[in-house]
RNA sequence: CGGGGAGUGGCUCAGCCUGGUAGAGCACUUGGUUCGGGACCAAGGGGUCGCAGGUUCAAAUCCUGUCUCCCCGACCA
């Protein structure tokens, strides 16, 4: 029965909103009887959320099943041993929930299933010939995340499609990788979201390309700088620019740096003003930071911001903090505000790009009330420092494709998909033999949707004042169906068209319920099931309903006879598959 | 981890400064009147004031500790 009575249905909605829901998707969702929160990050669903959860999953499905992707169900507890043999054990530090068992053995709930599946393909594969395979589930992840917010965008439990490719060789992975790009365009679009595919960082899970999806909207984590001209789109973790960012030169070109006072300065903006009066630009700007446990020094121009991600990068960390001053001060003899890089050799020095040939520049003297002017980036620097892309793009900045400028906007993270290539086949010995004979490792990928993102982002993009406005693919119903009054007549004529619905396989939610219109329309708004039947004595005195989509405006009477195929009409246009 | 803010009935909040034994609106129950965009009247039910100590004749209120939740920052020297 694709029928549900509003009577019956759990749909505790609320007249106004938790104090703590900040983001539309949340107060949407919990005013809507959605969900219910029941810790920091972690969040109850009732069945409303429950129903389009289960249709975003099945699109996710068909999607993956079209691209031959088998499904699993792998566990979400998982002895520790598995992930101490590719080293995660450690990186994931924090981030990882971890339990003990009776015996006193180590375990963890499952942050992502990389190493169970790389497991099963160490123990299983043995030929190119079983190759390729491509593994998915949709399971419960767990990530103790430092601080969980936005209602259901950052969780520490939440459902995940994740799918892994074992290939034999790069170009098999670049055709596993390509099937999965435009699945996820596909889930995505049908999902009712405007997305943009972009570069991406690929952060803990290691190696070599990495693409994310992201959809735009202010309730979003990341930065993404988008080209309106071409198709250039990237996190700003790894985006760039071209120009305008020659240096700015001081004029005076020293034999050598000479040391100034400057007392009380700690800032490039103190420095900036007067007496002083160097400008952000012909300033170098020095931080610490602590890479796996090894401080390594980061150099920017003054009125730049060094990007952690890009540093990262560049020193192949897996781990990097900002150093505490009192690791600063032992190691440079100087505190955070007077620091330089200028023949410093103590730890790995790295010097952003777009610094290379500037010269006149004033940085820190590492030693409190002193900076150094008359450096020259290549002399003073370059000969112990190494050049990386280490800042973040600006809005307005040239594309480094076509150099228009680059729009800068906010977006959410909905998929993310990667060529490990060997990273995990290599250290946990996942390897078949080629047709020579040889044995190689299996070079993999990784995919991975967040659901329950795709259904807030759903709301984020499609969203009024009165409530939710669901795209038809994944709203928990079709339609519904509203008596305004408490005459049989007009109940019987509901019922009737409820039937004829249901039968034409339009999942129909009927509001029974002895309450005055007003307070149908409002739930109704509020719930944003994309298709509004009200039965009133007005319409129906001509045998007619009125037919109302909740994304227009436009009220139209139909015969009530009419609706159910109008209805199956609708349905089928929005909800095909691509 | 640092900095703010908040925990009082299911929800939104007042009361706290200036201690005297808990309130409003919404929601819920019953009756009545209403009935096309979150009705009205009347009568009800429901709260160890996050938790634990302390001060006091007396603590939601003052003090200490603790837990939880939300926001900002995780750096820009």
């Amino acid at each position: 029965m694709n029928a549900a009575r509003r009577s019956q249905l759990f749909i505790p909605t609320l007249k106004e909103a938790p104090a703590d829901a900040q983001v539309a998707s949340h107060r949407l969702l919990v005013r809507a009887g959605f969900v219910r929160q029941l810790g920091a990050g972690i969040y109850d669903y009732l069945p409303l959320a429950k129903r389009t959860l289960a249709k975003v999953e099945q699109i996710i499905r068909e999607e993956m099943d079209a691209i031959g992707a088998q499904e699993f169900y792998l566990p979400a507890l998982h002895p520790a041993e598995i992930w101490k043999e590719s080293g995660r054990w450690e990186v994931m530090g924090d981030n990882m929930f971890r339990l003990k068992d009776r015996k006193g053995g180590d375990y963890c709930l499952g942050m992502t299933h990389e190493e169970i599946f790389t497991a099963i393909a160490r123990d299983e594969l043995r030929s190119y010939r079983q190759l390729p395979q491509v593994w998915y589930q949709i399971q419960t992840k767990f990530r103790d995340e430092p601080r969980p917010k936005s209602g259901l965008l950052r969780v520490r439990q939440f459902t995940m499609k994740d799918a892994y490719s074992f290939d034999v060789d790069a170009a098999g992975l670049d055709k596993s990788y390509e099937d999965q790009r435009v699945a996820y365009e596909k889930v995505f679009t049908r999902c009712g979201l405007r997305f943009v595919g972009v570069q991406a960082h690929s952060g803990a899970m290691g190696g070599s390309a990495s693409q994310e999806f992201m959809v735009r909207t202010d309730a979003g984590e990341d930065d993404v700088a988008a080209c309106p001209a071409c198709s250039y789109a990237a996190n700003t973790e790894t985006a760039r620019s071209k120009g305008p960012l020659a240096p700015v030169r001081s004029g005076e070109r020293l034999d050598a740096p000479r040391r100034f006072p400057t007392p009380g300065v700690r800032t490039i903006d103190a420095l900036a003003q007067p007496p002083h009066g160097r400008p952000g630009a012909m300033q170098l700007k020095s931080l610490i930071y602590v890479a796996d446990e090894k401080p390594v020094v980061a150099v920017v121009r003054g009125d730049d911001d060094l990007n952690e991600a890009k540093l990262q990068t560049a020193c192949g960390a897996t781990m990097l903090r900002p150093a505490h001053p009192e690791e600063i001060r032992p190691l440079l003899g100087a505190d955070a505000g007077s620091l330089g890089a200028v023949g410093f050799t103590g730890a790995p020095v790295f010097v952003d790009e777009s610094l290379r040939g500037a010269a006149g520049m004033v940085t820190g003297a590492n030693q409190d009330d002193f900076h150094l002017e008359g450096v020259d980036v290549d002399r003073d620097l370059l000969r112990h420092g190494k050049l990386a892309d280490l800042r973040s793009v600006r809005a307005g900045e040239g594309c480094p494709r076509c150099g228009a400028a680059l729009d800068l906007f906010k977006a959410l993270e909905v998929g993310h998909i990667f060529k490990l290539g060997t990273k995990y086949s290599v250290s946990m010995k996942a390897s078949v033999l080629k047709a020579d004979g040889a044995e190689t490792p299996i070079v993999m990928g990784s995919y991975g949707i967040g659901v329950e993102r795709i259904m807030a982002a759903a709301i984020e993009l499609h969203h009024d004042q009165d409530g939710i406005v669901w795209p038809l693919s994944i709203a928990p119903f079709q339609a519904t169906v509203l008596t305004l009054g408490a005459e049989p007549a007009l109940a019987q004529a509901a019922e009737q068209v409820v039937k004829e619905l249901s039968a034409a396989g339009v999942e129909v939610l009927y509001d029974d319920r002895d309450e005055r219109a007003g307070v149908k329309f409002k739930d109704a708004d509020l719930l944003g099931i994309p298709i509004r039947i009200a039965v009133g004595k007005r319409g129906l005195a001509e045998g007619k309903a009125e037919w109302k989509l909740r994304r227009g405006k436009e009220v139209e009477l139909v015969p009530l006879g009419a609706v159910a195929q109008k209805a199956r009409a609708l349905v089928d246009a929005e909800t095909r598959r691509s």
